[in-house]
This record gives C-alpha cells, sequence and structure tokens, in this order.
DNA sequence: CAATCCTTGTTATGTTATAACATCGCGAAG
DNA sequence: CTTCGCGATGTTATAACATAACAAGGATTG
C-alpha cells in the first residue's frame, strides 16, 4: 500500500468501484447503505478532497434531501464507522477512504497550501508507538496520524 | 502529587520549573511572555490535563483578565507555537507540553475514559512516514500522533 | 399484524473558533 | 523628544462545527 492523492488516476472508476465495493460490503455486513449515505460517499469520492460537513449539506440540500445537519452528520458517522470515510481532525473535514475493505491504519498528507489530502498507512508508525504505549500500562485502540506540509505541486508553485 | 501521564509526581516542581524555562526561552527568543500567556500556561500546568478555550477563558475570567474568546485563543496560540503547548485535535482541547525545550515530535495516548492525556515521542514513527511521503513527492512539515484508547487506571476499573 | 428497531425529518441549541476594528504601550527612527 | 510603527490586548460580532431531543415513517421479524 503506498501514498495515493498526488497522482493522476481514472476517478470514473475510482468512485464507481467504490461505490460497488461499499454495496457488496453492507449486504454482507448488514448494513443500511441508503440513498443518504450513498449519495454522501459519492459526493465525498467526486469531490476527492477532504469536505465539511455543510460543504455536504449544501450539495445535499441542492438536491431536496434534507438540509439539516444532523442529516449529513448521521449519513458521516455511518460511512466513519463503516470504514467508508475518514475524519481528518487538523480540518474538521472528511474525506472517502482511498483503500476501503482493506484493513488498515491510516495516515494522512495533508497539504497545508491547496488542502489536498493523500492517503498512506501508519501501521509501521503504530508498531512503534504501541510498544511506548505498552511500557505505558496504555492500551491503544486507535491512533491518528496526520502529517500537514506541501504536496509537490505547490512544492513547485511556491518555488523561485 | 497528581497523575501525569499515568504516573506520579511532583506537580508543584513541574509546575515551576516549566515557567522558569519558559520566562528564559521568551528572554533569549525575543517573544514576550506577557501575564495573560503565562497565566494560560499556569492554567494548563496546574490543571495539568487537556481544556478547551473556553475552559480557560472561564479562569481568566474569574481573574478579571478578559473574558473574550480570542483573549484565550491569542495565548493558546501563542503558547503552541513558542512550543510551550500543545493542541489535542480530537478533543479540541490544549495540554501544556511536558518536554518543553526538548525538539520533539509528540504522540498523545488519550484515555477515551476520563481524557487523561499523556505525551510519548514520535520520532521513531515519523521517520517511517517520512519514507511514505517522499516517496509521494510530500514535504512533511508537522506530524500529529493521537493514539486513543484506555489508560491504566480506566483499564482497572472497567475490568470485572 | 404488531412490536421493534433503524432511519430520517426537524427544531433548537451547544461548542469551537475567527474576523474586524479600536486602543494602548513600548521601543526605534527621525 | 516626539512621532511612527508594531505587537499585544479589549471588544463586538459572527462564522464554522456539532449534537440533543423528539416526531414520524418504513422495513424485519416474531
Amino acid at each position: 500500500m503506498t501514498a495515493i492523492g498526488f497522482e493522476f488516476h481514472d476517478h470514473k472508476v475510482c468512485i464507481s468501484d467504490t461505490l460497488q465495493a461499499a454495496e457488496r460490503h453492507c449486504v454482507d455486513a448488514k448494513l443500511h447503505f441508503t440513498p443518504v449515505r450513498r449519495r454522501v460517499l459519492e459526493i465525498l469520492l467526486q469531490e476527492h478532497r477532504a469536505m465539511g460537513a455543510y460543504d455536504i449539506l449544501d450539495v445535499l440540500g441542492r438536491e431536496g434531501m434534507g438540509a439539516q445537519p444532523p442529516v449529513a452528520y448521521r449519513a458521516l458517522d455511518f460511512l466513519v464507522r463503516a470504514g467508508f470515510a475518514h475524519k481528518i481532525e487538523q480540518l474538521n473535514a472528511y474525506i472517502a477512504c482511498a483503500h476501503p475493505g482493506v484493513s488498515h491504519a491510516p495516515a494522512f498528507l495533508i497539504c497545508r497550501s491547496c488542502n489536498a489530502v493523500a492517503e498512506a498507512d501508519a501501521e509501521l508508525a503504530k508498531g512503534r508507538l504501541g510498544d511506548a504505549a505498552s511500557a505505558a500500562g496504555f492500551l491503544i485502540e486507535r491512533t491518528i496520524v496526520e502529517a500537514s506540509g506541501l504536496c509537490p505541486i505547490c512544492q513547485s508553485a511556491a518555488a523561485p
């Protein structure tokens, strides 16, 4: 698994593949992949960037699906718990999972200039941190790793 | 003596040492360690837990030091930039740095039951993530690592 | 077909954070 | 010395993010 998000790829395929995979997973796990939930995932996939709950809400509202905050937050909560999306704590924003279906500890690379977000793998990091934690008697359940800096494009733009 | 990290130690010494170190650092770096800023750091050190900006604001207000949000946010911003405090993104809360003066990439262990926060070292993790990032052409400037789970005390409390 | 559970709709409110502008004090430039 | 500029603070207002609480519908299952 490598970092993706700063490379070109075929977006339509990415979207339809992920939606299909989500659909399958929900059938298997007896989860309800309702229209609102499906649409929110679709929006996140289409935009392919971290979006605030209210950004999503705007889109939903324009399409006639409830425009009250709980609508968006509930759908996002579902998607995050199902592993289809992640919350970027630094941005108070949400992004579609780049590796759906695969068990993973995500790490995010967040560009402070253009807000692009790439998802990498933090398993390695987790192992080392886990040692320190267990030495302290702490039981880790979940780890978030968010690195901020400059993506390749914004580095070029910033260069003299 | 109160719980720190997840161990015990002498709190008063910890507070006065840190304040002195901060004072020195500000003189050296020509930073203004003003009364409000000093008091906010003192509050964080005294409470020795992650506090919301509005928690701090309450204390400041009771002491006659301006009770408007910007007062707290400005002081916190200063302390974070100076390395005297850290923001815990998951909690939208702030905590005094446990290793002031030492250059470090902090990792936090956050108890989801009692909200205690311990500060560990994430340098190791950073190295591995850095490899993945540079492979993607991403320039990391800052990394946040926050692990949530159960502290030793709450594990005992949860056990049958 | 009733009981139950999950989802959604909706109102209201709570929590976190910043914009914008006025003022004040201090140290440097003139 | 004084005035200029700058960083810090005071203050008002508002933006941005998030959840509580309750009503109502619709599917599933016993």
